[in-house]
DNA sequence: GGACGTTACGTGCTACGTAAGGATC
DNA sequence: GATCCTTACGTAGCACGTAACGTCC
């Protein structure tokens, strides 16, 4: 057995047993690893793939279990060169975030020129996409970190931990009626066409289930995925936005931001990455950067407590600050 | 990285790093493993082990924990092996047992006769030793289980379940004076000259236990690890011998035996694995058919609780059985 | 001098690429 | 006909063995 033979097999089943498509993602030929397989299948005495006719149609029960324990130890093998790393260069190394654009563009910027400051050595790269993706990809190791506000709790094999508590604004372009209310209710805020965020998206749940519980249907004319295009909307005069507030800059000042924290429940961003990650020291530091609360004790802490019922408490006396 | 690199590595480590008795153990060359580690250090970027001139003398640190982790990695390699073997050959595999003298000359039999009559196909393979000896193997995965009265419960990663619980007789010759005793009580017992076990076997603790509550000092003239020496030595007369019950044959019948299990606390026999063992079904039939009461499912919850402070409670309400 | 690890070197295996051939949809 | 897997075949690399060579105790 061949640890080559593993992470053939196991990109295969994660590619929907399509063996040109793995062969593409892991930049080889397609007959190398179809031959692989066979011969791994043939040392294991059992087969993994279904076949039917020449093409592979679906996993074996014993596949399963296999393809499941393959992953482990790739994981565990990447394990020991991180391990390797670690002693040689401290400060060298990749570190792929996986984040929204939200993130990306209001809240990390600052984060990360600190850390590429302090570790010019560590190449970053940023994975964008829905919180759905963004789990997927710290879930199959594929990112170290999600950061999102959303959909991280669906993946059970991640370790979460609070970072922020933030709300909303109600962004109007200058002299627009609600800027004359001295404290907007969401009765007002319903009145006006709106534009937001795409459900699924920056807390956007948080959002409805607040004009819900006021039995209010807000007419919501379009939505997009980030607030540079919500913003854009609202200058055309499309509507009012609601965006998060720490996406409004100085330089926004054609409009008027109106506080509206009072009318949503907070949301919480969350960093998150999957327990069995093997977290560089820089890793570390990057969660406390970005997070100052979390210190590498209190996530190493959350790292042995994850999935089990004590590591609901872990952060119930932290104080998540508010942005 | 190759699996067979972390093999080499790991053996190495395992022989006080010295490759050529790795190299022995793993019946290849020596030259071979050399250079194979070097190419690992060489990939890792990092030592593994410390050379004092040509000498291996040490790990590294950061070999430490590589050795640690590919340790772990080649289990799950075996595991994907086991399994595999699991759905093509359900009964075939092999089985080793590591345990003491008294079980497998006087429990073991039977269970063994009905094990491979079920199981023609499974090799089995007995490893005799302390019950110290015994846990290591277990411990290192070199058995699959271990069984014994004594020290399994040392090894923090082997999952031990209760057996049977046992207890003593004395034994004599036909005409002793002890015979005429309708109770034994030990302050008789410590008049005369002993022959038992050796210090740290068969449950040798409990009996030294017991005479040291009631501030007696027995004689103990000779000991052995093994009740067919020990029978050997009363019937030249050497002293009363102290051994466990299931010890006792018909065949005895020229030695007359004392029940004492009021005399002293009944010892429990376990069976131990590590926790990271691949069971294979007839690793669950072959438990239960020694211990009934240890069915798959129980096995299964204890290893699933092995090392929490729950699995103390795992046992408590069973009728652990007095042979 | 004996035990041990490294270097040198030859060989046979095999992983992988390209190209062509069948099967399936 | 497009997609997909397998077979055939050539090549480059490498794992492993033997033998010879330093090195440490």
């Amino acid at each position: 057995m061949k640890i080559q033979q593993l992470r053939y097999a196991l990109e295969v089943a994660r590619a929907d047993c399509n063996i040109s498509r793995a062969a593409q993602s892991l930049y080889t030929s397609q007959p190398g690893i179809s031959k692989q397989i066979r011969a791994l299948e043939l040392e294991l005495g059992t087969d993994i793939f279904v076949r039917n006719g020449k093409h592979l149609s679906n996993l074996t029960p014993a596949g399963h279990k296999i393809i499941e324990m393959a992953g482990e130890v790739l994981q565990k093998v990447q394990a020991i060169q991180s391990v390797a790393q670690e002693y040689t260069a401290q400060d060298k190394g990749s570190l792929e975030i996986a984040t929204t654009h939200t993130q990306s563009r209001y809240i990390l910027p600052e984060v990360i020129k600190g850390f590429i400051t302090r570790y010019p050595e560590v190449s970053l790269h940023m994975h964008q996409g829905s919180p759905m993706q963004i789990s997927q990809l710290a879930a199959d190791g594929t990112a170290d970190f999600a950061i999102a506000t959303e959909a991280l709790e669906l993946f059970s094999n991640l370790v979460m931990m609070p970072c922020f508590k933030w709300n909303r604004c109600i962004l109007v372009p200058k002299n627009h009626p609600l800027c004359q209310e001295s404290r907007l209710s969401l009765k007002q805020v319903a009145a006006f066409p709106i534009v937001t965020y795409v459900y699924g998206f920056t807390g956007r749940s948080k959002l409805d289930e607040a004009f819900r519980k006021q039995n209010l249907e807000p007419k919501v004319v379009f939505t997009a995925v980030d607030a540079d295009v919500i913003k854009t909307y609202v200058r055309l005069g499309l509507g009012i936005g609601i965006v998060a507030s720490m996406a409004i800059e100085e330089r926004d000042d054609d409009l008027v931001a109106l506080d509206a924290s009072h009318l949503f429940e907070y949301s919480t961003t969350s960093i998150g990455f999957r327990r069995e990650t093997y977290m560089r020291s820089y890793m570390y530091d990057f969660i406390e950067m970005f997070s100052p609360h979390l210190s590498p004790e209190k996530v190493a802490e959350a790292i042995r407590l994850q999935g089990k019922p004590a590591a609901e408490k872990l952060f119930a006396d932290v104080d998540i600050p508010i942005i």
